[in-house]
DNA sequence: TTGCGGATTAGACTCATTCTAACCGAATGG
DNA sequence: CCATTCGGTTAGAATGAGTCTAATCCGCAA
């Protein structure tokens, strides 16, 4: 279940907040704790009606908010898949994402530097990129939800 | 402008449509010939005005089923950006898309197939995938629009 | 204690896309 | 020939993720 953040990643949440000028709050405390509580790229909805079990009042424009303060201080990436909505993710390595036509469930995939590097390297003179998504649509035997 | 079809490209979208079991109309046509005629991977809607211009009375609601048509059998790809209009694209090579920050404008990377098996490659065991999406992100210099 | 500013809230709104039900027109077959 | 069928087209209604708005809340500083 939904239990609370270990010292060090209220620690990390603080510092990216205060760092970006904003405030630690109670409702983005408890969306950052679903975040990391089960790690299987949630959707906006999937994320409030988690929250609202350990925070009733919780509203979904909150978790809008918080998800986007996330992601402008870079503690939470944004997945898109086609036009599905948008899932979240709390991990900040790079990586790809694997999208498993069957279940809709989203894994990661590592993504070695010089996978990056390679891929970097094919962008014509005159491009300049700094995001780089890559997503992978198929099939997996991999059942298990990659919880935290 | 919008020219006509060259003979070689009615083939092909006759070819790609009686193949799936559906038919080649006025409308098929003009949307297509839109496509080609301008590769800068438009939205539903400007496919939507581009080809009035030619048909007066097509409907959005057919252009949309034109499209989704075109995907279908092949003939042309969807291109996603976050959660942006989707974009359609006839390019059938495989390629990444560069999304210019600045302009909103999407280039076509291309991609050599090294580089495709070498992300193939970082797929663990059990994950079999079909279909790889690239997208770039960023500033680019280039500013022609890569018409036909 | 008052006032300020950021955060939260409910609900209205937007807008791309999908759905629905009516209509059209070419091909089929009686 | 005419009726039927069936894929395609059409306008407009419906959907639903996401955004906006205006009111309220709350902690802090004057």
């Amino acid at each position: 279940m939904i239990q609370n953040l270990t010292e060090h990643d209220r620690e990390h949440l603080q510092e990216a907040l205060v760092k970006s000028g904003q405030k630690v709050t109670p409702q983005r405390e408890a969306v950052f704790t679903v975040l990391l509580a089960q790690r299987d790229h949630p959707t906006v909805d999937e994320v409030f009606h988690r929250a609202r079990e350990v925070m009733p009042g919780l509203s979904l424009a909150t978790v809008y908010n918080c998800l986007e303060t996330f992601v402008g201080c870079g503690l939470v990436r944004q997945v898109n898949h086609e036009r599905e909505s948008t899932r979240y993710c709390p991990n900040l390595a790079p990586h790809a994402h694997f999208r498993d036509k069957e279940t809709g469930r989203v894994h990661d995939i590592e993504l070695p530097s010089e996978v990056i590097k390679s891929l970097r390297s094919i962008l014509p003179p005159g491009f300049d990129s700094d995001v780089i998504e890559i997503s992978f649509h198929g099939r997996s035997q991999i059942k298990e939800s990659s919880s935290n």
